[in-house]
DNA sequence: GTATATAGGATCAATCAAGTCCGATTAATC
DNA sequence: GATTAATCGGACTTGATTGATCCTATATAC
């Protein structure tokens, strides 16, 4: 599974928007070019945040875009899936019909297992937390758990 | 990161020559029918697991492949990483210059992780312990440590 | 020398990623 | 209410990648 540019957008997008959530809406155009994001391509990105209920997007003038989840409760993972869709590593495991082969299994619980610490990892890690640790700068970063 | 069609059918080829290593070389199109792989495909796929040094192919009459590594020290990571290359789960990580944005880090720091567990746990399996778990077929499988 | 079998380059169709263009729509403001 | 600001959303483009297949050259057993 590869992380999309889309994916990588939204995660900008959403980090930008959880360290300036007291702003409310936010115009896509500051938005894009404080994240160095094509603004129109954004517009594509937000559709798909505002689809999945994390973002609200208001149109007109003075639009924008608007958490409307809390970023102690928005994950990587939410992010992530709700742009590329659900996490798969291989096909065997995201479409079963797809490989009618039965004795593959131990390979395929390999990979079950990897998609699984991976989503894991990925549910692990808030919005609010990575905004913090931008917000206190590159220099002083901890792993975390 | 994906895992593509090749490496599949690499991983495919590989555990039928683990599990028939007695039987030196093995012809393409027996593997090809055996496993389920477009023998010319398999070609393409084989010489790159040849230029790594995993497996042997003699050409001619009664050619073939054989292994010329110990299934016992043949992980996933090295025969996935043999066809489709490097792992990595997003252009940041990969090529940091194809990405000059400074605060961004604390994202790339959760990838980092996130890919090096995915290694881990394909480095962490071998193909002869998936050989043997074939072997025993699959209503007997057991998750592994 | 002939039959057998892979090497390796060229080619091809389908798919996807990433982005742009533009008319439609919505909302604030004068 | 007209104007202006801003997003929506569908169509389109371009380039790369995937998953093959075809064909000639080459190597080997017999």
């Amino acid at each position: 599974m590869r992380l999309t540019r889309a994916g990588e957008y939204a995660i900008r997008c959403l980090l930008y928007l959880s360290m300036h959530r007291d702003r409310g809406i936010i115009g896509r155009k500051e938005i894009a070019e404080a994240m160095d994001i094509p603004a129109q391509f954004l517009g594509k990105v937000a559709q798909q945040l505002a689809r999945a209920g994390i973002i609200a997007i208001r149109q007109g003038a003075q639009g924008g875009y608007e958490l409307v989840t809390r970023p102690e409760e928005l994950t990587l993972l939410s992010v992530v899936e709700a742009i590329d869709g659900e996490i798969f590593l291989n096909d065997c495991i995201h479409r079963p019909e797809s490989c009618d082969r039965q004795c593959i299994c131990s390979v395929h619980l390999v990979w079950e297992k990897a998609r699984t610490q991976l989503r894991e990892t990925l549910a692990g890690t808030t919005l609010a937390r990575l905004a913090e640790e931008e917000a206190q700068g590159c220099a002083k970063r901890s792993p975390g758990p």
